[in-house]
DNA sequence: CGTTGATCTGAACGATCCGTTCCGTCACTA
DNA sequence: TAGTGACGGAACGGATCGTTCAGATCAACG
């Protein structure tokens, strides 16, 4: 998915007191290369820097922390995955569960994430971007399928966010411990036990 | 001759074409202390040594990696935890998930599994070390405790898998963002809902 | 009793990355 | 025209990594 497209070194100066768009672009196009091509393992500011033919103070000016730029790379991605509404619990997990792994292997978003969270382990500032910047906003799609589900009696309202809860854990276990090859039928199974479908 | 009194570091020199277990036991003991006070974020093989009184090399020698220290603390350490069996599957994935939220609490436990995973991320080998060297036998207890509920008839043998897998995922997300607290309503709620027990 | 071999520490190395500072250049704006 | 702020580049001090070397120690072996 991820084609290597080097822009040749050309000068890339200042437009002014303001912000250059090209350089934002090439910033997040370089971090998202960087991230598909390597993982989170050959991630690093410098690199970045050195492939969108920028200055690192100029990244540290707009994105202050590797966790700010790992964001805006995974939101960047995320409009493209759209949570389903299929008018059942079980159905509308397996299949936004199916998207967002493939989601998560074909392109940057899978590593963003793994360096988010890795990130948030070593630093104070990485685990509150985790929680109030990452997880507040990401999940809102995923408690709407749990919520409409409870307008229709499926789960009880306030079994809402226990039952998100597990749903992002299963995820997380398996994004982290590299194991998020396509398995229709374990998410399946899997769904049906946190939508307390037996 | 020496004149200052070093208590914790004191020149601990070979003991011959063996390994020394009181090196062993000045880096382990290092390893604990500086996980326990400073979690993950103040870990590193230099500070370890400095602590240890001990050579880079030493540790490099004995344990290959940093996850490899960080296993092995953490195993040094699960002695102190074992899984309950009361007899019935929620009480006993409650009961066990509120001693291990406390285990990871109180000691190095947790810092060395949030070290772990994040490891895991960054290194081809920290995600094997991670896979094969910790999770194929840490769940070992928690995976008897499902099967003895699957032999009384609680769940079905062939979904012990899965429901172990949500099990792990939740106590993961809490982990690595933070929120290890005692809640044992929290907890039986969710071991409820992985239970099948509505 | 001497040799061999494996171990221990400490010092140093090259490399990488971090986050920051300074500088000269540039283009928009007032 | 003067001011402002962004840009790239170079360099910095600091930290850590994982490795290599040297010197000292002591057990095991012949």
């Amino acid at each position: 998915m991820a084609t290597v497209t080097e822009t040749p070194p050309r000068r890339r100066a200042s437009i002014g007191s303001r912000r250059n768009p090209e350089t934002e672009a090439a910033v997040m196009a370089a971090a998202r290369g960087l991230l598909a091509e390597q993982g989170y393992g050959g991630f690093s500011i410098e690199e970045v820097a050195r492939r969108a033919g920028a200055g690192k103070p100029t990244i540290y000016r707009w994105w202050p922390s590797k966790s700010d730029l790992l964001i805006a790379v995974y939101d960047a991605e995320a409009a493209a995955l759209r949570a389903p509404d299929l008018g059942e619990l079980v159905r509308d997990l397996s299949r936004h569960t199916i998207d967002l792994w493939r989601f998560w292997r074909s392109g940057p978003a899978g590593a963003a994430l793994c360096g988010l969270i890795a990130d948030a382990q070593g630093s104070g500032t990485g685990l509150e971007a985790l929680r109030e910047r990452f997880l507040a906003e990401r999940l809102a799609p995923v408690r709407a399928i749990f919520a409409r589900a409870a307008g229709r009696g499926e789960i009880k309202p306030a079994e809402v966010e226990d039952r998100l809860a597990l749903w992002v854990g299963f995820n997380w276990v398996r994004l982290l411990s590299g194991r998020i090859e396509d398995d229709a039928p374990l998410i399946r199974r899997t769904m049906k036990v946190i939508a307390g479908s037996t």
